[in-house]
Parts: structure tokens; sequence; C-alpha cells
DNA sequence: AACGCTAATCTAAACGTTTCGATCGTGTCA
DNA sequence: TGACACGATCGAAACGTTTAGATTAGCGTT
């Protein structure tokens, strides 16, 4: 700047103004400036401006897996929506893990983001210095954060689990294993309280055999498959809280020598794109992702544009229940099929 | 800083010393530092510091759409190995867009980032001219760049589809289907020249009416499989250069009434992670992601670590053909489906 | 002619760091 | 004992902006 000044024969203050339109700057300065901003191919450097400004017009995002397609998609949705604002993201995943999520929000503080976007981790008290000490503003994505008192946009997880379940007991279902994350994060407690509510509703017992916990991967859903297959009186339909352990899930099926849904049904939580059209189609709760992640970028944007003193907004949208061919009625339908 | 200095009663160059190690600090000094630092709750401004070093510690980094698993998966592989590094990244997604990508690039080099990965859009103009101006190392990642001569990390596309295409042909098919993104990125270009060369090796004519322009998404796949699907002599394979159009055939080919494999083979690019268990199992050409995100962030660190001035690498990685049962043997074995 | 008002422009401080060179004790050596 | 080197510490400039307040010029009023 102080070169295109220099070619323009103006101070930097006038080449400020110019650019920013803060103040008015006569024809003829307007047009050196001009000038001289395109013989030099000047290019206004936004970490000075971030510096001196108190703002970097960025946020922070972290999710636990960017691979998990719900998050692929929220992340979508979030990075358009700051784009069309104007707005740089800065992406960082978890991995599930509370150091890494603790290291990763200091990172992002230190590069001073404008707000945080968190789809947290553990037990958050890190989160609850950060958002206590109050010089961003964050909203919590997808989980909550008890003790935590900030803008929140999660799903009605209980609700969606309790409809999902009950779908299978219509069925004709009596014996149901779940297959859940661990209890640390909201989503996970809610669903499982959604489990047992359908049970006990349809005045089932809750048995704590059929419940198996996994790490949110693949893998893990494999792994409390096996196990909820090998049981003695196993279970005639399986429900995966989360759906990257679906797919463990039908690998185990598969590997079991097993079929989905003649000798199993399954059902499990999140949509997938290609549900629709490869078999079985899977029987899902489906998020709206889209409005998710809109709702949390506007939550955001709107504490950026100055609303600060708010109270924090909570918003919980509703799941659907996508019923496909994944899980099959139990009775009358399982003589046809096994003659 | 400024305040840590005041409460231990030193300078600011000390209490800067002390942090970054630079100079030897006395013991008693440093612990009046220190117990300040405590006491304040001080962090490093990492703006401040961008800004006087000149080197943000943040890349950029441009993918068409994070929705792609292949670029879900290659981004999170960049996403890991930076943080590893202690690197930020900013991710912008150009939804195979020009002026957006220029734009995001434009909006990513204003802020000092200290790098760039871009799988690109479009001509690559704008990108010439960032690389050509040289301040940051810039690596291309899927999509070579005619004229930008950078470090980059690609498929070996024509390979890869030559083997796919082969592969089917060898399955008997003589009237293979091929649905492309447009020719402006170079791996559409590639894969196209790949199809030629396995129907020409095999000594069958590449027909027009075969080839079908597709803008990347599910819809467009979904046309342009109803055109295929709806020739007079309509093709038995079809086979989709990228990801999210072969849902869209698969779609397609469920709502005309027809099925896979039975009705019509189907092959793809790219792989998904589920690809083993639902039905039909689709036969992908996989892309080694892990390696391929790897390979572009050690490129970009090893630039980022100094080494400027070696001339550009240029890396081709090999695909690999996952046969699984969405193509069928045409001839005999037709026979005994259709009976 | 002296005055005030307005619009245009400029000067200089500030944002929070890093770092160069200067300063100041202290102990060592001739 | 004086000179000197050395280690620890500090002062101040610099990075590239923004902006409050000062300055200047032009113009209409009285």
């Amino acid at each position: 700047m102080l070169h295109v000044a220099e070619a323009a024969r103006v101070s930097v203050a006038t080449v400020s103004a110019l650019i920013n339109g803060t103040a008015t700057v006569s024809p003829e300065l307007s047009q050196r400036i001009e000038q001289a901003i395109r013989d030099i191919g000047y290019k206004r450097n936004a970490i000075a401006r971030s510096l001196k400004m108190g703002t970097t017009r960025t946020i922070g995002l972290t999710v636990p897996h960017i691979t998990n397609p719900f998050f692929t998609d929220v992340v979508s949705v979030i990075q358009q929506a700051f784009d069309r604002a104007g707005y740089a993201v800065m992406l960082c995943c978890t991995d599930e893990d509370l150091n890494t999520q603790d290291d990763q929000i200091r990172l992002l503080l230190d590069r001073m983001v404008d707000g945080l976007i968190v789809a947290r981790v553990g037990d958050g008290a890190i989160l609850k210095g950060i958002v206590e000490s109050a010089n961003v503003p964050v909203v919590l994505l997808d989980r909550v954060c008890e003790g935590v008192d900030t803008d929140t946009v999660v799903l009605d997880n209980q609700r969606a689990v309790f409809d999902a379940i009950t779908y299978l007991i219509d069925l004709g279902h009596r014996r149901i294993g779940y297959i859940t994350g661990t209890f640390d994060i909201s989503p996970m407690h809610d669903r499982m309280a959604g489990y047992r509510e359908a049970l006990q509703a349809a005045g089932l017992p809750v048995e704590s055999e059929l419940v198996r916990f996994g790490n949110f991967h693949e893998v893990d859903g494999y792994n409390a498959t096996m196990q909820l297959l090998s049981l003695h009186d196993r279970p005639s339909a399986i429900f995966s809280a989360n759906n990257p352990m679906v797919i463990g899930t039908m690998k185990a099926i598969r590997d079991i020598g097993l079929s989905c849904p003649q000798d199993i049904s399954v059902a499990c939580f999140d949509d997938f794109p290609w549900s629709d059209v490869f078999q079985p189609q899977l029987t899902t709760v489906s998020q709206p992702v889209q409005a998710i992640g809109e709702q949390a970028a506007n939550l955001l944007l709107d504490r950026l544009a100055g609303n600060r003193d708010a109270p924090p907004r909570k918003l919980t949208l509703k799941g659907r229940l996508m019923i496909r061919n994944s899980c099959r009625p139990l009775g009358a339908v399982a003589q046809s099929v096994s003659a």
C-alpha cells in the first residue's frame, strides 16, 4: 500500500480511504490511485488488516470425522454458507479425540477466528472455558454440551430412534440389537434413550446383552455385530446408532453367512445418498443435513453481524424415518421366505 | 504480551525470547514470566506473529466438491497430515465453477496462506498467474494444468480406464456406454483416451452416440444413462467416469425397469467404502486416496520446509481395478440368467 | 476583508508480535 | 587494576493496515 501511495503521490490514508470507501476521494486522485494499484498489482494484505481490525473474517469448524457422510454434508453446506458471506473456513477433524480437539480449538483461537462451529467430542470442559471467556461466539452442532450455554442446533435424537425402534417392533421384532457409540456425546445418550423408551412402551425388556458399544468406526460396527450374531438367542434385527458402523454391520452379516433382510433386519441412523438404489436398501433415520448446516451457519453469522447479547438459541430439528427394504416383517412372511 | 511483560517486570523482548526460546533468559526471570503468563492466561496472537514473520502456518485447499467421496477422503488425509505438522487448513469448495475458484484462491492468497493444494477446475489461467508470480508454492492435485509447471500428483487415468474397459470387452461386451464429465479437466480427457484406446486395441469402433457428457453430479449421470438406455441399439455395459454420476446411472436403470447386472453391466471410476457389501457390488477403479493425499501433503510440506528451488516434481500413481459383481459375462451365461 | 464551514487530504499512532543492535553487569585475564 | 568478552536484558523499529484528529484549500456570509 505504501508503494501504491508513493506511485500515486498520495498518502496511504487516502489509498485506504479509497479502497474501503470510508471517505470521499476526488476523481483525479481516485484515478491515479487505481492506476497505481493496477500497475503494481497491489492486493490488500488481509493479515495486517485483521491485526488492526481485530477480525479475520474466518471461522473455525471442527468435526469428529469428515468421512462420516453426515459430517461431509454438513461441512459442505456450512462451507458454502460462509463462502457466500465472504468468510473463509478453517476445517479441523478431531478424530473423536478430546486432546486433538483441544489442540485444534486452541490453534483456531490463536489464529483469531471470528467464530467457531463445533461438533464436539468428550466432556467439553475446554469448550466451557472458551464459551465463558466469551470473546468469540460458538455454536454447537449435532452435540449439546452440558454446562455450556450457547447457540445450538441438534436433532431430536430420542424421538427419531424411538420411531425407528417402534417401527421394528411393529414389524414383529422382539429382540433388537443396538449398536451405539460411547455415551460421552449427547446424541448417543439420547438415541439410547429412544431405544429404551420404545422397548418399554411396547412392554419389552431392555436386555444389556443386546446393547453393544463401538467407537464410531466401521470396524467397531463389525465387531459389535459379530458379538450380537453369536449370542445364544440372537436378535432378529439390529439398529446401528451411526452410519459408518452400519457398513461394518453389513460386512459382519455377510461374513457370517447370513443375509439381510432374510435372516436379519438392519436399520441405522443417518442416511446415505445411495440407499435408494443398492440392495438391501437400508431403512434409515435421515437427518435434515441441509437445514442443520444452514441453521448453524445462520446462528453464527447472526452473532458475527453483531447480535452478541441475545440469549442462547437452541434449535432442535426432526429426523425422518426412511422406510426401505432392509427390515422384514416377522411372522407370516417368515414362513414364506424360509420355504 | 505487553501485560505479561509488565506483570513480570521485564521487557516484551524478554518475554518473546522466552516463549520462542530464541535467547537464554535467566531462571528467575523465566519463572516470573511463566507465572505472569499463567496468571493472565496469555496466548500468543498468531495474526500479529504472521504479520511480522510473513508466514501463517496455514495452507489453502480447494476441491470441486467435498461430497464426492474421492475428495472427501483426500481432504481428510491432507487435513491430518497438516494437522500433524502444526498447520491449519482452509478448505474451499469450488463447485466446479471457475469464477468461484478464482475468488477463493484470491481469498486464500489475501490471507497469506503459506501454500496451496488445488484440485483445479476450468482452464487454469489464473492458476498459471499465481504459480508464476510464485510467492507461494502450489501443488496440483488430481488434475494437471497445461502450462502450469509445478508439483503435481495425479493418477494414471488413461491406463486405469483402459484396464476397466478392456475387462468389459473381455467379458464379451461390444457396445459400452461411457459417461464423462467435461474435458476441460485433465482426468476426464485422459480417461476418455483410455476408453478410446481400449476399444481400438480390441478393434471396436468408438461410436459417439455411446459417449455422453454430464456435469459431474448424480443428476447428470441419471440423464446421461436415460439417453443411453433409450438408444435404438442400447449398450450392454455402462462405464461412468466419476462416482457421483454412477449413483444416477443406477437410479436410471432402476427407474427404467432394468436391473444390474442382469440387463446391463455397470462399472465406474472411484471406489466406495460400501461397495463390497451392497448389491450390486460395483466394479470400480479404485484410487489410492491415502497415498494421493499424503504425497500431495508431503510435496507441499517439503516446499514449506524451504526446498523452494527444486524442479517441479510430478507424481503419477496407479489405479486398481476392483472386480466385483456389477458386470456380467455376455454369451453362455446370458442364457442361463434369462432362463 | 475577516470569518466560519465543508470537503479533501494528510500525519501519526495503534494493532501485537519479532529481532537487531545497544546497554549493563560480572567475571577473567594480562 | 583496567580492558575485555560474554551473557542477560532491554529499547525501538518494523510488518501493512486503519483511523482519529490535524491541516489545508475553497467558498459563501456578513
